[in-house]
DNA sequence: CTATATGGTCTTATATCGAAACCAAAAGTG
DNA sequence: CACTTTTGGTTTCGATATAAGACCATATAG
């Protein structure tokens, strides 16, 4: 249920799930990564329900993520592209693979493997690093509060008041 | 409606989101990556329905992400921690930050600035690299069906029969 | 020109969410 | 120690999104 909308929050994660979080968006997302252009792959592939795969498509070229374009081969039909932002997607898609593939993988392995085109490997895992490239720990990695974020935001050290 | 469940799919992408795909389950995360750790720090910065924060606590330690400990200041409560799996969905959390942060970004700025905290600066863009820490263009990344998957799943290259 | 596939829309049933009421136990107060 | 407030929930109820399937117009295939 979206009824209750993140949109109003200042958080980029809340407003960046405001796009992407809801059940679907991201297995869409994956197909259109890997080639899906019609609403027949992603509905055959995922196994969704017709009216919720053009609720979500629909949701999806709104926020700027896909768009229609015509049909690539000369047929009638549209088909469904990632935008430039939806593209720029792919680090939470491979993020997502890559613990899904070392966390809750199924035990026939993953049906997909992300790979380096140019040599074949399976990537490394994506992880923090420095502009150096050095790869960081995760202690290293700090959220600080923006000082011109308007609201609260309890966190244990400050919200005795 | 959750009713479909993701989990007999065999893409890791659909077997993650299975844990972490619902509405607020990121949100939780990004919060307890923030050092909150008790259900009113949760509740009050998310503005969650009660009910719903504990179905989403509840998944989440079903899950293996979270889990229950007892209070660390001695108080009798008992606190929500991420395990090592949960922690491990810090790459998921920076990409989505950081998208959000690119196309979506709040009016103020973002709420929260992920940081290097040898440093204080901001964290370079999680983006896939080689082996060699270099940084790779999307067109080199591939996606490769595993040999020994299940089912079909149609793309468009291969879908005519 | 007929049959089938495609890309939807509409209807209905059900599951989930959000809000508010309610409650027991713990913590804080005098 | 008695009294009040906070915390951490659970229950109930209404609103809404999803799943499934019927239905339909257009496009393509034969």
């Amino acid at each position: 249920m979206k009824t209750k909308s993140f949109s109003d929050m200042q958080c980029s994660i809340a407003r960046a799930l405001e796009h992407v979080g809801s059940w679907w968006s991201l297995l869409i997302i994956r197909d259109a990564m890997m080639g899906a252009r019609r609403f027949k792959h992603f509905q055959s592939n995922l196994g969704i329900a017709k009216n919720t795969l053009t609720n979500r498509l629909t949701d999806l070229i709104d926020g700027g993520i896909m768009e229609k374009v015509p049909a690539s081969d000369g047929y009638a039909h549209e088909e469904y592209v990632l935008t430039e932002r939806g593209r720029d997607l792919a680090p939470v898609i491979i993020a997502l693979a890559q613990w899904g593939d070392r966390w809750v993988a199924h035990a026939n392995g993953p049906s997909t493997v992300i790979t380096d085109k140019a040599t074949g490997e399976r990537l490394p895992r994506l992880w923090p690093r420095r502009e150096t490239g050095e790869v960081m720990s995760l202690k290293d990695v700090g959220m600080r509060r923006n000082p011109n974020a308007s609201a609260k935001q309890s966190r244990p050290e400050q919200e005795e008041t």
